[in-house]
DNA sequence: TGATGAATGATTGTTGACAATCATCAAAGG
DNA sequence: CCTTTGATGATTGTCAACAATCATTCATCA
């Protein structure tokens, strides 16, 4: 069997299609946090009936990116600091569990996909622009995910980096804190590395629960004290 | 405000209920992993129109205990060792994670219910037969998730835990294996108690992927050599 | 003035019919 | 005998109409 190109059309249900443009109109911020989503505006808008909307607004229901009241509404789902802090300890959770299984089973494979995921990081530090840095800084945690072997785990990853995302599209800050990338990611490559399941997970963990104070201290702390 | 009795009623959908039976059916062994699920005839057997179903099915999809193929049918999820092994692996994330949590931000609340929960599993160890000893087993790792303060945790929990009982409900297995509850779970106890949270995670994940290798190693070792 | 209750419009919940697609199997051809 | 092709039945995908429910408004009355 020799290589060929990638033939293979991928064929997707309308309801996928749907959800799929509700998915990037709400990451972008196109629809705002608590927009009202109306079916059957939605059904005329984007060309399809109402039950397949619907079925696209069941999907996102799932990714907790719109919620539905009974009988009344579906919206876009709002955030609060309580729930910006549930998403990054879930993402924290989840990439500390990765690291943990990735580095009990580490292989060489993966100690060359880590270290090259190291190498630029620390490309991206000493040149490029904040986008190509946050790029690679989530590049840099994908490796780790992808590489453990768990595809709930992996699924689960996506899931919470849709999430991820969206805070940072909602969030007037767009782009992270300029911290010293390879410095914090050191650590845990090595940890990964040499096998210390036990520090990779209290690392990445940390890693990430970091990213919360850093990138988006400012808004949610300014949305803790409105609250309060 | 006075403590009242929970009077308010939960209204569900035909979608919910059909997705409710459909649940307790599968769990309960009585849909076996593989069954072909077909539309019409659920909604015969239910009593829902097509629709209806699919939106419980769909429900049950997110849940990872039906599949879909395109165009073609809908069946109970299969479970293969592999699978088994990622079902113990994203327990053992999620509840590292919320022992984590717990330990950073323990109360005297928290200590309390934990001491609790440990004084029940102590309890049962001393007398009762192998289904309340499962049920105060799974009590107290319940009782961590609900206190580590995170929904969305919560809620990821939940999910994963309902594919641990379908695993114990499917395989023949079904009582855990007799180990020493207390001796396993009090450092773990501790580590929260005292807020230690490396050391929470770290025996959080350890006590779970415990779980894999003592009460399903028989089945899953089967299991993978039949694959092999 | 404030609470109560009925009418109304808007929106989701549910259904059955029709279209698109897939898996199966038998016949034809080499 | 094996592979390919075409027909067929079964099953999911999509749709538009109808029913149930909710939020709002406004008149009524204590």
């Amino acid at each position: 069997m020799s290589a060929r190109p990638q033939l293979k059309i991928v064929k997707k249900s309308l309801a996928e299609l749907a959800a799929e443009r509700l998915r990037a109109a709400i990451l972008a911020g196109e629809l705002p946090p608590g927009s009202r989503l109306v079916e059957t505006a939605l059904a005329e808008e984007i060309g399809a009936s109402r039950g397949t909307i619907r079925a696209a607004l069941s999907e996102l229901e799932r990714d907790r990116l719109v919620t539905c009241t009974r009988f009344s509404a579906w919206a876009v789902a709002t955030l609060d600091a309580q729930r910006l802090w549930e998403i990054y300890t879930l993402r924290a959770t989840i990439e500390s569990g990765a690291a943990r299984l990735l580095a009990e089973r580490v292989t060489d494979d993966d100690v060359k996909a880590v270290r090259e995921a190291e190498r630029d990081l620390d490309a991206a530090e000493r040149g490029a622009a904040g986008a190509d840095r946050l790029a690679c800084d989530l590049a840099f945690h994908a490796t780790i995910v992808q590489r453990c072997g768990n595809r709930l785990l992996i699924d689960a990853y996506a899931s919470i980096a849709d999430q991820v995302r969206w805070v940072y599209a909602v969030s007037e800050q767009r782009s992270p804190a300029r911290i010293d990338l390879v410095a914090w990611h050191a650590p845990l490559s090595d940890a990964i590395c040499r096998g210390d399941g036990d520090a990779a997970a209290s690392l990445a963990f940390a890693l990430c629960m970091r990213s919360l104070d850093g990138d988006l201290g400012e808004s949610a702390q300014k949305e803790a004290e409105a609250q309060a």
